[in-house]
DNA sequence: AACGCTTACAACCGCAGAAAC
DNA sequence: CGTTTCTGCGGTTGTAAGCGT
């Protein structure tokens, strides 16, 4: 929501630019921009445009909003298994566990979490179900890698799929949905994105493991900071006599907004991957890596809200509430853009 | 109806890393 | 090689809407 009332301010890392909540027009100008020029130099969308805002803005401002392949609405019970599986393994990776979830925000999934976790904490609930915790704990003491051969090693049909990447080369596409079990439309359960299929086969191996009452680890609360919140860097939970999670650089994952064009990282294991990320690669310039410098052509239109508020992530956001807006639509303002291709 | 609390979420900030100069 | 610029990330904050009293 607004911070400032939308006024013009000084100071700041964006000084003497607009604040506050985006207009259509200034969407509009940035939906334009981002059309014309692709993404990126978001410092020269107020050169360009005209736009008093600061690159830094622009970037958000599409990166959240406007990129019209966004899933908006609240999240699926896949969706929020996922995001406490991903956060048990790496913690606050916000825009790690985001590339594994489609359409979803690194700035979303932190909201649903630090609301979440407000939520469970003032109830006195731990972080994650019970059943979360076991796959967590498993998969960090064993540092399992389902995916590798009989000597440990990742196989080309066993190495880890690179994350769900925002495909900079077709911004526009929209995510692949097909009906889960359940009947609502999921991208999580698609052979497209294997690594959540391999997520789903640790979870039924897990429960075929409970189900042979195999030894369960103990978990202790992590410790909290001074200023209350639960540290979390690793979950937020540590469980007794587990080995120490891997260091070495091997994994090759890529950042969040470009596109792998090559085949699946260089082997490791799950965690491995999810922990090492991309922090060891370049930003930029990586070969198997796709930015593009134009987009295609698109028009657009606004709609108007067709009622003051539309619905939102319920308090009770661990409901099944599977419904959801479609790419594109603002939830906030309960308006919808709609974009075609010309 | 008024009030206060909670929730959801947009958007800001500071920082860090990499590229460009 | 040092500085500047750009980009991205994670933490935090402000506010509208929902909800209970």
């Amino acid at each position: 929501m607004a911070r400032s009332g939308g006024g013009v301010e000084g100071g700041g890392s964006c000084g003497g630019l607009k604040k506050g909540p985006w207009t259509q027009a200034e969407d509009k100008l940035l939906v334009d921009h981002v059309r014309r020029h692709g993404e990126g130099n978001w410092n020269a969308v107020r050169r360009e445009t005209g736009l008093q805002r600061c690159g830094k803005s622009c970037r958000l401002r599409w990166a959240n909003h406007l990129r019209p392949n966004l899933r908006k609405g609240p999240f699926s019970p896949e969706e929020e298994r996922q995001i406490l599986r991903l956060h048990g393994l790496i913690g606050n990776k916000w825009a790690r566990i985001s590339s594994h979830l489609p359409g979803r925000t690194d700035n979303e999934i932190k909201n649903y979490w630090n609301t979440r976790l407000k939520r469970r904490q003032r109830a006195g609930l731990p972080l994650y179900p019970p059943d979360v915790e076991r796959e967590i704990a498993l998969l960090r003491a064993q540092n399992v890698n389902p995916f590798a051969d009989s000597d440990g090693n990742a196989n080309a049909s066993g190495s880890l799929p690179p994350p769900l990447l925002y495909d900079a080369s077709n911004p526009f596409a929209l995510p692949p949905t097909v009906p889960s079990p359940s009947g609502s439309a999921s991208p999580l359960i698609n052979q497209n994105y294997p690594l959540l299929n391999q997520m789903q086969g640790i979870q039924q191996v897990f429960h075929h493991l409970a189900s042979q009452q195999s030894p369960q680890p103990v978990f202790h609360p992590h410790h909290q900071d001074s200023s209350g919140a639960a540290a979390l860097g690793h979950g937020g939970f540590v469980s007794a006599g587990l080995p120490p999670l891997p260091t070495r650089p091997q994994a090759a994952e890529l950042p969040s907004n470009q596109f792998d064009s090559s085949s699946s990282g260089s082997g490791g294991g799950l965690l491995e991957s999810l922990l090492l990320g991309d922090d060891h690669l370049p930003r930029h310039n990586h070969p198997s890596m796709v930015k593009v410098s134009s987009m295609p052509a698109l028009s657009y239109s606004y709609r108007e809200p067709v009622s003051s508020r539309l619905p939102v992530h319920g308090a009770g956001s661990d409901s099944d509430d599977t419904s959801h807006c479609l790419p594109g639509e603002d939830m906030h303002h309960g308006a919808t853009w709609n974009f075609t291709f010309d």
